[in-house]
Formats: C-alpha cells, sequence, structure tokens
DNA sequence: ATTATAAATTATAAATGCAAAATTCAATGC
DNA sequence: GCATTGAATTTTGCATTTATAATTTATAAT
C-alpha cells in the first residue's frame, strides 16, 4: 500500500497513460517511508512513534507527518491517542487469528478467481516462482523462500485481476509481516508449507478453482496458526533472516 | 468504518471497560462527518471537494480537514490530486464489479463462520429481521426493505465474530453504498432477493456452513450485476428512497 | 477574430506559532 | 520511606502564516 493521492485506495503503480506529471506530495512520501518503518519493524510494536524526533530525521515539519499518521492508523498499523501520541500497533494474539482468517478468505476469493481468469503466461511465472522457491528450501535459504513465499502468495492475488481484492491483501500482508517474521519455521513445517504450495500450483495447472481455493485456504491457515503459537517467544531479538514462517 | 482515533482499524465502539475517558479529536469527528457525506451522496461523486467553503461550515481551520481527506482518499472514498484539491471518487462500472466481487467473497466467507460460531440468540436476531424484512417488502416499502436488508447483511458479518472482517466489509459497503441506491430494482427481482435471503437464513438455521455461504455469494454477485446495469442512468436525480436494489 | 503569452488571482502544500492537555519530577505531608 | 500534590516541562491539537503551484483573466500579436 502506498500513495494516498490520486485514485484513492489503488496503490503504488501510479502508471497510468493519461496521467499527469504528478510529483508526489511531501505527505504521500513520508506515509510511504513511515509505513516501512512499521513494516519491517524499525519501529517495534507498542513503541511510541516519536514526532519531533522524526521530523528532524526526515527534514520535515510536522504537517505533513501528523498526516501520515492518520492515514496509517486508518491502516491498522497506528494507534493515535488523542492528547497523547501514536503508538506502534500491539498485535494481540486473539488480532492475529482474526487476520490469518481473513487472509485465508482473501487467498481462496484470489485462487478460485486466479484459476479461472490467469493466462498461459501467467500460470508459467507462477510455475517459475514456485520451481526457485522448492530450489531455495532444498538449499536451505531461509530467507530467499520467505521472499519468494510472499511473491508467491501476492502473485496469486494479482491473477485474480481484482484491484480491489489486491489492496486489500496488500493492507493486511502489511499488518502481519513483522509478526511472520518471528515466527519460527520448524523443519517438518518448513516441508509440509512446500509440499502444501506444490499441491496449490497443481490445483492451478488443472485449473480447478475448488480445489486451489480449498488447499490455499488451509495453507494459510496453518501458517497462521504457526505464526500464532510462536508469538511473543522474544520476538525483537531474533534475527530476521533467520526464523521465518511460511 | 469510523474513528481513527485509539486502535487503528477498529471502529465506533468504543465502549471498553478499561478505556481512557476519551474525548474524540476534532480531525476525527471532521473525518467521520465528511464520510457520511460522501457516503450519503450529499457531495456527489465526480464532485471537487470544496476546502475552503467545508471549514467555514464546519467552523474549523484547514488542518483537521486535510488531514481527513487524506484518510477519505485513504479508504478510497476520495482521490487527492497533488495541488490540484480533493474530488468524490467516480465509481467507474469495473470498479463496481470488482467491489461487489470482494463483498460477495466477504460476505460468503462471514456467512461459513457466522454458520458455526453464532449462537441461537444471534441465530434469533436474525430471524426477526427477516421477518420484518418480508413485511417490508409485502407492504411495498422500498426504503424500510433496503435499510433493513443492509442490517440483515451487516448482521450476518458481524456474527462471524471477526472485527477485521466487520472493518473490511464497512469499508466495502461505504463505497457501493451510493451506487445501491440508484439501482434499479425490478419487482421481479426484488422478488427473487426476498426469496434468495430466505434459503439463505434457511442455511444458517441448519448451520450449513458451505450451503449458507455459497447461497449469499450469488445473491450478491446478481446484486451487483443489478446494480452495475443500472449504473450511469440519471444516477443522480434518483429519488433516494424510491429505487433501490437489495 | 483567434491564439499565445504574461500578469493577477486563487487555491493548495507545508511551516510555524500558540494554547491546552498530559507527563515528569520535585517538594511536602503522612 | 512512600504516597500525594502541584509546579515545570514537554507534547499534542489546531489555527495561522508563508510559499508555491495552478488557474483565470487580460493583453498583445498574428
Amino acid at each position: 500500500m502506498t500513495s494516498v493521492e490520486k485514485s484513492g485506495g489503488k496503490r503504488r503503480p501510479r502508471a497510468k497513460s493519461a496521467a499527469p506529471i504528478a510529483r508526489r506530495s511531501l505527505h504521500d512520501e513520508v506515509t510511504e517511508r513511515l509505513r516501512d518503518l512499521v513494516v519491517e519493524g524499525d519501529l517495534a510494536a507498542g513503541q511510541r512513534v516519536p514526532e519531533a524526533e522524526l521530523c528532524k530525521t526526515l527534514g520535515i515539519s510536522r504537517t505533513p507527518l501528523r498526516e501520515a499518521l492518520k492515514v496509517l492508523a486508518s491502516e491498522g498499523l497506528l494507534e493515535l491517542h488523542p492528547n497523547r501520541g501514536a503508538w506502534v500497533t500491539r498485535i494481540t494474539p486473539q488480532e492475529l487469528d482474526e487476520l490469518f482468517e481473513v487472509i485465508s478468505g482473501v487467498e481462496r476469493m484470489a485462487a478460485e478467481l486466479a484459476a479461472k481468469r490467469m493466462s498461459a503466461k501467467d500460470l508459467q511465472g507462477l510455475r517459475d516462482l514456485q520451481e526457485r522457491m522448492e530450489r531455495a528450501f532444498h538449499a536451505g535459504l531461509r530467507h530467499e523462500y520467505f521472499r519468494l513465499n510472499q511473491r508467491v502468495h501476492t502473485s496469486v492475488v494479482a491473477m485474480a485481476g481484482n484491484a480491489v481484492l489486491s489492496a486489500i491483501h496488500e493492507g493486511l500482508m502489511a499488518r502481519v509481516r513483522r509478526a511472520r517474521y518471528h515466527a519460527i519455521l520448524s523443519p517438518e513445517r518448513w516441508q509440509e508449507s512446500v509440499n502444501e504450495h506444490a499441491a496449490v500450483q497443481a490445483a492451478l495447472e488443472a485449473r480447478d478453482a475448488t480445489r486451489a481455493g480449498a488447499l490455499i485456504l488451509r495453507h494459510v491457515r496453518k501458517t497462521g496458526e504457526v505464526v500464532r503459537n510462536t508469538l511473543g517467544e522474544d520476538a525483537e531479538a531474533t534475527d530476521k533472516g533467520a526464523i521465518v514462517a511460511s
């Protein structure tokens, strides 16, 4: 999720043939920068957002920063306490469950639509990703695997050809991203996850919408369980690249 | 969707036992007021949002208003053109299709979860609504029917017991609301719609998650078709209460 | 008369200023 | 020694101001 300017709701790809040159506004860039800080965990969950400090760091005044805070709060990444400042949303196990439940539903919907709508080229692209992901698994490259895994999920949603759905998915993924990074993926679960992905891929190849949807739903749900079960276990200290859940 | 303050994402019901008294901030109230103006159609689609005028009307300065504009843009209700002002999003047929497609998926998910989770009391409440809706239908009270119909859909989602899902649904409903008001509901389609609701109700009573989900999905999808097909036909001139789609 | 250009006007973006609320911390009382 | 109260400090919310971009209007040239 990114720019608020121009066509609210739709995000980054502002390349639209007839779109005016559209320099982005300062507040829009700040929103993106701040969102990354939160999603990537540079601003830790539960931490207070240091307004004055950020202004100095970014070299801007409080106005555009505060506008960004309002937007990020509406996305659920920050909490605004009137007269008391902004805080990075501390995700609760319950909320994490809810988020994954919704994500699983969104991806089921996406997989069903993708099975019907995607082109042969789309399918080939997905096949390539799947292959690279399996290679990363066999090479034991957890970070690379995580990256590719995220791309697979995003791609499936993209292939549903519904921008509204993609935007919602992107927002939800941002909210769970930090938790995902820190979740522990056991060797057994990792293998299982790879298998589940292969099964989804197969169903998509067969253009079996119902099966693809059901499989990806179950897969995401299990991922959610893994993430929730390892939530809170010294989350912050964990080295980002080493331990991930997919 | 409403207040940005305090727990981003979660909305109106700020009643939480230990919650601080929490007067809301000005910008938060403005956001809500403005959102209503857009959703209810007092600010017409494609129309420019008159910043200065609104400031005078609401008796506030530009700062909180502009913060509200940013938030509403991120919700997809407004478009911000840098250095050129804010405009009420003009919904395209394509986007309307996408919105209804997502809503149908969201409600399927909700119905499936509700079938499993709702209490006997929840079910009774739904039954009452259904009954009142049918009475409104037989009495030919279109506006009343529309109102109750919206409540049924919102209730089903609420009974899924997932706040994240509810928030998403609320946001989507706000975006299509104007279009729905203006869509033409033929007597035949109206009857059919009532029947579909009865079928969904029956499936929920039987706690048949899959069937309830499939039925509500189809119902919403059809509603979407009706709305899209009557989009653009002198949308603005139509008397609100007279012609609605459900 | 029509178009192009430039000046004037208007509106937006961002910075600054000010008042009010919350937090901090020290002093006082128990 | 601990809790409580109140002043000092900090921070936030909102208004105002300043600067910059866009639009309109007027003028001039073809």
